[in-house]
DNA sequence: GACATATCGATATTTTTTTATCTATTTAAA
DNA sequence: TTTAAATAGATAAAAAAATATCGATATGTC
């Protein structure tokens, strides 16, 4: 609570995408009941650098690690747990009840993690009313009023590529402040509204482009 | 084809992961009949800098862009697909034909960005012999088989995340080169195996403590 | 045909992120 | 009680990534 304060340590990105990682680690730990974890532990297993998951560590945790222990694992989950916010849902809608709206509305694994969809829209009339685990789709005219009322800050776009850049637009409109798009296309959106994005072609340009070079260095050998 | 021989650029990581970004906005163009595109408006488009798209273009296009014009958005197009191999289909397997993974077998979008999903492999005796789209549900037991008779070389882990290891052991087993990996776990792999993770909730933790850090700033003005 | 201008490529600079090194400290064991 | 091994933390160095600057040049305009 008082360190990072005190040292005003910078959580960078980088850092924020690595801690969800080390969370899910360490609370394994302590459902199997280790009572101390160092860092080197931590970095062997997620195949990261001792002294990065040591820095990550000093930003969010409360307590320091002591040498020749380490961690202490209960606390830990209880620090990286609350600087990432996971105790206190945050509530999202969905728009694009498609497929892949389907998974991420009907998957509570999300709650998990801090955040609750609370309800999808779509356009398509046959969707309207019907119910996905406990969750109801309505049309999309009914956004605005349900985002103010329940005070709601997070889209989710499912929809095709071609929509997203409309449905964010009405996001925007009825006071959406953050946005997780699956669509893949860059979206427009006024300087203070967050966007983040999904993206699986960028991912397997990656991938398959370093495949193709491994392969390529291993047949000259 | 000769330039990036002489000059040796160096793509890195992130470069590739925004050349899709970039194709996928060109081809666009193309459609629309333009015929030249300057760095700065791939770069307004796209929310980046100019500077930085004009040096990610100098590494895969094979003609330089021309002062006043820019690129040639056809030459550009293929430049593009052809480095980032869009144009020869790579060959892959996925295991776990639940909600996701049937999405990514279904959906035969990826064929566009050079990866060809040919079968779905599952545990689940119901699902053997089934066919979605046009790919077959096989039983685990047939994947050495049929990844070295294709010589298959990438791997999709869409099972849910306490399998994910085993699945990936037997997958390097079977002579897979590259993972791309669903579930929310690190995969141990051989060193010279390649594994790519998709990994939602570290998007997420990104997204949200922004939002949080960018409302606590605002309630203070 | 000369000139202004948009655009490029190359080099240099800055910023960000990761890794290495060194010292101090705690704890387990002799 | 002493000693040694293991670890954190801080600072420094390196690597990676993004941005700024500047001269060169092709193209449209006067």
């Amino acid at each position: 609570m008082s360190k990072q304060n005190t040292h005003s340590l910078v959580v960078t990105k980088s850092t924020l995408s690595r801690l969800p990682l080390y969370y899910s680690f360490v609370s394994r730990l302590q459902t199997e009941g280790v009572s101390h974890v160092s860092s080197a532990l931590i970095a062997q297993h997620l195949n990261l650098n001792p002294v990065l998951v040591r820095k990550d560590l000093a930003g969010v945790s409360s307590v320091e690690g002591k040498p020749r222990t380490g961690f202490e694992v209960t606390q830990l989950v209880k620090d990286i747990s609350n600087y990432l916010g996971y105790n206190k849902l945050d509530e999202a809608i969905l728009v694009g009840v498609g497929s892949l709206g389907r998974i991420l509305l009907t998957n509570t694994e999300f709650e998990n993690f801090g955040l609750k969809i609370v309800v999808g829209f779509d356009k398509d009339t046959n969707l309207w009313g019907i119910q996905l685990g406990d969750k109801h789709i309505l049309p999309m005219e009914k956004m605005e009023s349900l985002v103010q009322r329940l005070g709601i800050r997070i889209g989710i776009i499912t929809v095709p590529d071609d929509q997203a850049q409309a449905v964010c637009d009405q996001m925007v409109k009825c006071g959406i402040k953050a946005i997780w798009n699956f669509a893949f296309v860059p979206l427009k959106v006024p300087e203070n509204i967050l966007v983040k994005n999904e993206n699986l072609p960028s991912s397997l340009a990656v991938l398959s482009h370093q495949l193709a070079k491994s392969m390529a260095s291993q047949s000259k050998q």
